[in-house]
DNA sequence: CGATTATTGTTTAATATCAAACTATTTAAT
DNA sequence: ATTAAATAGTTTGATATTAAACAATAATCG
């Protein structure tokens, strides 16, 4: 036999393997994560929350899609939650007739603390076993291949 | 100002922003395989087809919804599509009668390695932007993290 | 045995997302 | 100016997933 090509190939092997295991910890942190989260708060609509924290204090719905690479439908739905709660206010742009801006309430802000609070718990035991420098050294090429897919998502 | 605790204490943040990056890679990456896979196959679906090459020739579907960590339901779902393009063969099992004996079949085969050739040119092309030692340093650490919180999953 | 409890797999209802079509507006081109 | 092209946001239909209820079978315990 040994075609090594197509199967065991040492490195796609490997790329294939991260990937896998970047997919489980992300199912096993987001369901997680939605379980301890407040308001039956997603982890999009969190998201946004924090972006605004983060970030900018406004935004438009589509630069928020992009941000977070969704598409605009995705963002209509999470922001029409988000305002729903209160959490949000969605006006129409006074310098152009289609666009919105977004902008985060005193009540989404509150929210936000509260879903952060929430997460603590979590975080800590996580931080229990894990050290910082362990994330400090991991963070740089996490970011390195999220801005690669970025970018390579023509 | 300067409440430290909630808000941009460091360790939180760091654990926090890693889950960010894990996730957004884990959406990037899902939706670019998504389309590279032929048969209009699943990531679900190939996954379970590369199961039966790395783990076992045989399982239940309760065992591969635990190996994959999704709801019975889901893996319903998964096992009913790939048994519909003749990927995999479900029976009885003979020797409890509530059990079933899910395998691969040699068309499922095929279509695993067909998937995995429609695979390598994205993955080459991720190869070439990042070393394979690269990989194997970010590797260990994220085959801990998925493993704690496997554990963790009561 | 017989009754309770646990387990396997399916089904149902809800939801988040995507892709694509659509509306309304703005910008560019001729 | 008119017409064409691009852009912002929504809507629609499809799908993968979850949680919870369910049916059928097996195991346990009195």
């Amino acid at each position: 036999m040994s075609h090594r090509k197509s199967d065991s190939g040492a490195p796609e092997a490997l790329a294939f393997e991260f990937f896998n295991e970047v997919g489980i910890i992300s199912q096993l942190s987001s369901t997680r994560m939605q379980r301890a989260l407040p308001h039956g708060m997603t982890q999009s609509q969190f998201s946004v929350l924090n972006w605004f924290v983060r970030v900018d204090t406004q935004a438009s719905p589509t630069r928020l899609a992009n941000a977070f690479q969704v598409t605009k439908g995705a963002m209509t739905n999470t922001l029409g939650k988000l305002e729903e709660k209160g959490f949000i206010s969605i006006e129409p742009d006074p310098t152009s007739g289609r666009s919105k801006i977004v902008t985060m309430t005193s009540a989404g802000a509150r929210a936000r603390k509260a879903a952060l609070g929430a997460l603590t718990a979590d975080l800590e035991q996580f931080l229990g076993a894990f050290s910082v420098s362990d994330l400090r050294t991991a963070l740089p090429f996490l970011k390195e291949v999220r801005a690669f897919l970025d970018a390579a998502r023509e």
